[in-house]
DNA sequence: CCAAGTCACCGAACCGGTTCAGCTATCATC
DNA sequence: GATGATAGCTGAACCGGTTCGGTGACTTGG
């Protein structure tokens, strides 16, 4: 194994100081066109990369960004939210040659650690916060800490970090509307996890569309997210007297669970029953019928999270006039697919 | 934002050298248990955190491994696989204290540059190898730069580095004696990328089985693992003259995907069709019938890999005989459900 | 009582970059 | 022609750890 190139080498090489070379390989002011265009030419030459960790010594910057995530394995697997958002953060921080730190978490407690080791050891310059809590313990922490951060989700209120969402509210109303207009009068939902921000907000817009609307019933029904729940709700709901006719689920694996449901009371999916699930994955695409659902592009989502955050830490200084805080993403759309239909007589 | 503690703090409140605090908290040699307990404690009080770019750079080690994966953001989401083995991996690594670095490629060639900027920025001390191929220019290429490594899946021929992996024809003969027992005679396969390496192996064990049983036919058909192709493929198989009684799938999306065309076709499962499905993830349960699969666990397989490479770069050494090579780990248990059933008459 | 050996600790070099004060040569200015 | 400004570069300090040669004190043994 031959030994590193380091910009010693490159000086000795070039007959300059190490300084100079540091100037040339920067793109600072501090040397000449020409002895500019021979240090780069040696350093290419000698397959000269730098080392991380000296940099990182002396800049005191990571060149690196984190994120963890508090979810199970298992849930981790099977929904297909957090491998697009990470894809999407990816695509931007390589854009950019930052590194992304994955670490996986149980409690709060433990992501709140986390969080201050890394800070402490310099290991990351700045992380994206994930499923954001209605008043959620990490926003303060992290910004007493003076961790840059990026909460991937919002709005949150008395913000000291910017935040990047979707509207949540719009795309509810949309929905009821919807299955209103095909004569859905009994609507139920299964909700996500209740302590957090969107099912709070969507919850909101729920019960005051249903009650603009005038629906007969507008049941909400928190879970986990697990299709577990999601069939075994699914099963209490559809055994009911006054069942409903319609069900949205909070994401496309309850949906899932719940089209299976249906399948094995012998349901028919659309004439008897509509689905609609949140996240629009590939998974709703899969099953028959294919599910209607609302689509939100989580990989761009995840791309802007990681944007925010970029401007936050400066690590690509944009134009000054786009401010690194709360941005709001084009909400979600209704794709309309076979399971959804009119509503039984 | 108070200032980091440096090991030069802890030594001036301790009256002591640097030299002797870098002892004490690393459990060396070359100071006493009075000073060792004494400089424990003034470090725990003053929240001492070691800075890593100052460790990595005296010692020349990351703390990370990296992962880099050569799939896109939509299979990398709906494939509960990816998720899963990250979990595993990252459970052992945060363990000992090893950061995980992921990046997301797109071809092979970007993917080795990935790993030539890695090492030598010293961004990693190894990387895990995913997908492996049967003949994969990759294995070579991190052999000759000397950047640790382990195969995650093999086994592979020659081999300059450890690998680790499941025994994948023994389940085919299971899964294919099984079916036969239900009195299948006509079984397709619709199976992954045909490069990977575990593919050949899964195709040959199928091909040798099926003749040795005596089956009329055994068809296979390579994929790329979505689901997309996997509902085209089983389109085109059940609409054949001669179609199959039973259908293989390579994984659990295309399995989804197939179940959701059997219903389009209105073909009931297990009755008129039993569905197979390799990587028993949550999805598998899921749906309606619950689909017969081939269980491994695949968290549990991720931290061994993660294991063998922590060995490998000796971040901690284990007792000597624990050779780190090769590992082959328990083969995945078939787990029969409601989507298999007797061949029809 | 002194030589040899051991222990605990110090001081300094080192890893590979960045950055800044300072020096020199060049050039414009009055 | 003295003065000042500036571009181009050097040398050294610095970031925060690790590591190693060396030194003084203390124990041990003959």
């Amino acid at each position: 194994m031959t030994r590193r190139v380091t910009i010693a080498d490159i000086a000795a090489a070039a007959g300059v100081s190490k300084g100079a070379v540091s100037y040339a390989l920067n793109g600072r002011p501090g040397v000449s066109e020409n002895t500019r265009r021979k240090i780069l030419g040696i350093a290419a030459e000698m397959g000269f990369v730098p080392n991380r960790a000296a940099r990182s010594l002396s800049v005191s910057s990571a060149q690196a960004v984190g994120i963890a995530l508090r979810r199970s394995a298992r849930t981790l697997g099977i929904e297909p939210y957090f491998m697009e958002l990470i894809s999407g953060i990816e695509a931007t921080l390589s854009a950019g040659s930052l590194g992304l730190t994955l670490q996986i978490v149980d409690t709060v407690e433990e992501e709140l650690e986390v969080y201050r080791r890394w800070w402490a050891e310099r290991r990351v310059d700045g992380v994206l916060l994930c499923d954001v809590g209605a008043s959620d313990p990490r926003l303060d922490f992290v910004a007493d800490l003076g961790l840059p951060a990026v909460a991937v989700g919002g709005p949150v209120e008395g913000a000291r970090l910017p935040a990047v969402w979707h509207d949540d509210a719009e795309p509810c109303r949309e929905i009821l509307e919807y299955l209103y207009a095909l004569g859905h009068r009994r609507v139920a939902r299964i909700a996500g996890l209740p302590h957090l921000l969107h099912t709070a907000i969507r919850d909101a817009a729920h019960t005051e569309t249903a009650a603009a609307l005038g629906l007969e019933s507008m049941t909400t029904v928190h879970s986990d997210y697990t299709g577990e729940q999601g069939a075994r709700i699914t099963r209490r709901l559809l055994s009911s007297a006054n069942r409903p006719t319609a069900i949205i689920y909070d994401n496309d694996v309850m949906a899932v669970a719940g089209l299976g449901v249906a399948h094995e009371l012998g349901l028919h999916v659309s004439e008897q029953l509509s689905i609609v699930a949140w996240d629009d994955s590939p998974l709703c695409r899969l099953t028959h019928p294919a599910l209607t659902s609302l689509t939100r592009d989580i990989s761009a989502y995840g791309s802007h999270c990681a944007e925010v955050l970029l401007t936050l830490i400066g690590a690509d200084a944009p134009s000054p006039e786009k401010r690194a805080f709360s941005v709001q993403c084009r909400p979600a759309q209704l794709s309309p697919r076979g399971s959804t239909g009119p509503a039984p007589a």
